[in-house]
DNA sequence: AGCGTGACGAGTA
DNA sequence: ATACTCGCCACGC
């Protein structure tokens, strides 16, 4: 018989692969939802989205944030104390952003899922 | 089949 | 800093 759908105890396999590479961010640092998509070489930050919405749950899911840094809305003060307790860099509010939470610090944040030799400032 | 929507991204004003 | 546009692609109506 023709098995079009899906096990319902399986996930798609694309699904697999971006959960296995927010699996594999290590504490401190994050990826964009391009970076996976580029990754992957396959799908488009919407595409992760989407299953980040659907099964991020099941992972690390504040290390895969947006390439602004905002924080995940509607999950802000549970991503925010995930970034204080593992230490990912973070741009606090200044004067023009008052009132506002902080946001990742991209720039040192990101990782780049491949490297091994870093250079610190 | 068209259209709106989304845990997105980059560019422009 | 904001707002808006366009590109992207899978889903649901």
């Amino acid at each position: 018989m023709s098995e079009q759908s899906l096990p319902a105890d399986a996930l798609p396999e694309y699904a697999e692969r971006v959960l296995e590479v927010a699996d594999l961010i290590p504490p401190g640092r994050v990826m964009t939802y391009g970076d996976v998509a580029e990754w992957l070489e396959e799908g488009g930050p919407r595409q992760v989205g989407r299953v980040m919405a659907l099964y991020g749950g099941a992972v690390p899911w504040w290390r895969v944030v947006r390439a602004d840094g905002v924080l995940l809305q509607g999950h802000e003060l549970e991503a925010l104390g995930h970034y204080r307790s593992e230490g990912t860099p973070l741009r606090e509010a200044g004067r023009a952003t008052e009132g506002h939470l902080p946001r990742v610090d991209m720039k040192r944040a990101r990782w780049d899922g491949g490297e091994r030799a870093e250079h610190h400032t």
